[in-house]
DNA sequence: AGCTTCATCCAAAGCGCTTTGGGAACTGAT
DNA sequence: ATCAGTTCCCAAAGCGCTTTGGATGAAGCT
């Protein structure tokens, strides 16, 4: 059924039936009345497609999941993310265009959406330190808005971002307070822009509280559960181990645990643990009391929140990009515990 | 720059460029090339709705993604597999729109993207038993195919599935042939129609051993990290305790391998385990040695897979749905050995 | 009555592409 | 020189919608 068939079927034309349904003022009730009746019965729905190509919008917003072509690596927040941001769009009437691309063709992939115009705009995922997609999508005047942020872009553009920073020099603190000296980060890869402003945080916790960093107790790299385990047992074994180990996603701090538990130690009494938590559906920290204390912030939200602001700034073109800060809730599980007595 | 102005450009008609661009072979070599060259230097790219509304194609793939009101829960196979279909997509041109859904509104969801002509054809995530969605989709007549079965589905559709029952019936079989007797199964969600068919595989071992089937070793339920952990708690701690555990995803694996040692035994010797392996990216089973024995089968190789089966299906409407049923490996690592003596 | 205003509706153009149905120019054969 | 057959190209229609620029008639006013 198109717009033509259900016009003639309701001796209307085509002007008064799209009016009718897009809300016009310029149509009687009685008649909006018909028409809707009439689209319901017939299952009517306009062609995206014809919709798109008539108003010059696509209707449809693009993410962009790199995928480092040396780890065939899909970030395990993702779905959480999009499920979030979908909500948003389906209130919308906006659809969802994902494409999965590894980093050799990320450009010609931006410059795709923009030039097929298949997207209104797009979210960038993953940002690295000084990522060349901002500057990039800026030129190409494609709508974008960046979920976290990326160290030395220096045109404006929206984002969102956890603040990373504070979450781990609140958590650094933390355990500083409970008599840790030695405390360990279990960091993501160097070049993501989370992982520096995490890394930041901790350093700055650290000197503020008149301890020297310590490089043999930071790490980084993918976070996987082998890679948290496999770095806590390094550490552990080690003359000068770590009494505390700050980590960076759910799944390493589960293979630090392993490695914890694995040497006869009892986490959060032998060793303090502290993991940032994107409250996964499908990893949650524990039911009522929590597994690891945490700094917590759920990324669903955050995909909820940003497809929202990257809806509004396509509506208004004009704005000045807004930008977002999410606090992360420091919560306080097993996991941690006053630093162990030297005897 | 679109179709007009490159024309104008070149000084040809719109119809030769277009021609000469989708390699019809009424256009001699000599502007064919004049064409393309112009069409990199333009960075010309035809609008994908125009294109799509002038020859009916949506060039298009929509994955409705189910999402259980209840739990909130992606399934954390999803990016892996949308990452092997995406493969297969950008290869042929083709787009992936995503929904999320909630089970409630399935079924408007699937008439949309008909009637709006969003997609030429979808993949139905996460069947269950009888699962409505198929037969809906064949009344509407959208193409589609299934990432695994669904039992009790009378209407012939295209699927590719894991042999879960296979699968799990040789795992069981080996269990068995170390000595085991009492081998438990963490399944998960009954209605999912995998889990169905792991149970019938891990059933019909026990039975073809002579074994009685005690459902108080059987549990069912999201496969989470806690879940696999409280399950294998429980278990442990009654008499008549499994020495074995066969469990469905390597994320309860890691739970149930630390209820294991966490009550001072050791996987792999007092208790061993099997898990299924998705090959997840961010969740690997061990580097060289695997830590878990495991069916395996790779959950993005899937979506290459059913992608393509998809794609084919679509160019060729009249063909009798495809079908593959992938074999999984049973691989042997750390965590099974022979049944631990009673002394 | 004659005029302006509304309230409703419609025909037709246009979005950017593909495709149909020719048309010119050039071949080679008669 | 004529004619059919190729080769290469083009004008225009059409995909399904929105939107512009009226048209029509009823109602309100002088």
């Amino acid at each position: 059924m198109n717009l033509k068939e259900l016009s003639q079927n309701l001796g209307l034309s085509q002007t008064t039936v799209s009016r009718a349904l897009n809300g016009y003022p310029e149509v009687s009730p009685a008649t909006r009345a018909r028409v809707e009746e009439a689209a319901r019965a017939f299952n009517y729905r306009p062609s995206t497609r014809a919709k798109g190509l008539a108003t010059g919008q696509a209707l449809a917003i693009g993410h962009v999941i790199p995928m480092s072509s040396k780890h065939e690596m899909v970030n395990p927040i993702f779905g959480d993310f999009i499920a979030g941001a979908g909500e948003t769009y389906a209130r919308h009437g906006y659809e969802m265009i994902l494409s999965i691309v590894d980093d050799k063709n990320e450009t010609s992939v931006y410059q795709g959406l923009k030039s097929r115009r298949a997207v209104d705009g797009v979210i960038v995922h993953g940002p690295r330190m000084n990522d060349t997609r901002i500057p990039l999508l800026a030129k190409l005047g494609l709508p974008f808005a960046v979920h976290g942020r990326a160290s030395g872009c220096t045109v404006p553009y929206a984002w969102l971002d956890v603040n990373n920073r504070s979450a781990f020099e609140r958590a650094t603190k933390y355990l500083y307070d409970l008599g840790h000296r030695r405390i360990a980060l279990l960091n993501g890869l160097e070049d993501m822009d989370f992982a520096h402003r995490r890394r930041d945080g901790y350093m700055s916790a650290l000197t503020a509280q008149g301890l020297s960093v310590d490089t043999s107790l930071m790490r980084s790299g993918e976070m996987t559960e082998l890679s948290g385990y496999g770095a806590t047992r390094e550490m552990l074994a080690r003359p000068g181990a770590p009494t505390a180990i700050l980590c960076s996603s759910l799944i390493s701090a589960l293979g630090v645990r392993r490695a914890i538990e694995e040497k006869g130690l009892v986490m959060g009494k032998d060793v303090s643990v502290i993991t940032h938590d994107d409250v996964l559906s499908y990893l949650k920290n524990g039911e009522e009391v929590p597994i690891f204390t945490a700094t917590r912030s759920s990324v669903r939200d955050a995909g909820r929140k940003l497809a929202e602001m990257l809806l509004q700034a396509i509506a208004n073109p004009e704005a000045a990009p807004c930008s977002e800060l999410l606090e992360a809730e420091l919560i306080v599980g097993a996991s941690t515990g006053p630093a162990p007595r030297k005897d």
